[in-house]
DNA sequence: GCATTAATTGGTC
DNA sequence: GACCAATTAATGC
């Protein structure tokens, strides 16, 4: 985990809320003490159940949030890129996190610590607002997803999560932008590896969906949004 | 190139 | 649909 440094005015990571507000006079002091650094593919930045120590954003790269389950296996809770922020969760009241994060690629985090964040919240209410929309929106969506993923078949679970990625990353050259491996997809839908498999090699199969390795890309989405049925419940991201 | 891990397939309950 | 075993592919060192 190298330190580097990173000016949030040459960030252009557009959809970052510290990036939005980086040209304020008043946040100027509290920029300088963000860290920023590299986190290896793979890596674990946020354990669950460890203090908490601020707010992540992503500079670059790729990170998985998630939880671990009784038996032993862990469960997805969302996928985070580029100007996105990871432990918000964590933020204000509590004292542990409630979830891990790992990097799904060579990923660059730029951290603020709780303290930090709340003044500077507090100098720049316009930051604050755009705090109170990201929570209120974060809120609702883990709220629609919930409702959704229950009533849904083992089919219709892996449709949808591939389909919530390709819109959350895009794909290009027949290939969605995020490599995972089959295990994270399962987590992600909360279902076995082996059904992932059966399922994607079905869609294969059926040339709903285009398979090399690990990187897979969705060949028609018109054909592939239908397999919702009349159902359509695409989680919202 | 070898060793470890991930992916796949087939079978059983 | 869950669980297990066996084979093959991919990846790290």
């Amino acid at each position: 985990m190298h330190k580097i440094t990173v000016e949030c005015t040459a960030c252009n990571n557009e959809n970052c809320l510290i990036k939005k507000h980086c040209y304020s006079e008043a946040v100027q002091p509290y920029l300088k003490l963000k860290n920023t650094f590299k986190c290896n593919k793979g890596l674990q930045f946020i354990l669950e159940g460890a203090p908490v120590n601020g707010l992540y954003f992503i500079y670059r790269g790729d990170v998985k949030v998630y939880k671990h389950t009784a038996n032993m296996d862990s469960q997805i809770i969302r996928f985070v890129k580029e100007g996105e922020i990871v432990g918000h969760r964590g933020f204000g009241t509590n004292f542990v996190y409630d979830i891990s994060a790992s990097a799904l690629s060579d990923t660059y985090l730029c951290n603020f610590s709780t303290d930090v964040l709340i003044e500077m919240l507090h100098k720049e209410p316009p930051l604050m607002f755009d705090f109170m929309l990201f929570y209120a929106d974060q809120l609702q969506k883990s709220e629609a997803n919930a409702k959704l993923f229950g009533q849904m078949s083992v089919r219709e679970k892996v449709v949808n999560g591939l389909l919530f990625i390709y819109r959350k990353f895009g794909q290009s050259e027949g290939y969605i932008n995020i490599v995972l491996s089959r295990k994270d997809i399962a987590d992600f839908a909360g279902i076995s590896i082996d059904q992932v498999i059966r399922v994607i090699s079905a869609l294969k199969k059926e040339g709903l969906l285009v398979v090399s390795g690990k990187k897979l890309g969705i060949a028609n989405l018109t054909r592939f949004e239908a397999e919702l049925g009349d159902t359509h419940h695409f989680l919202e991201g």
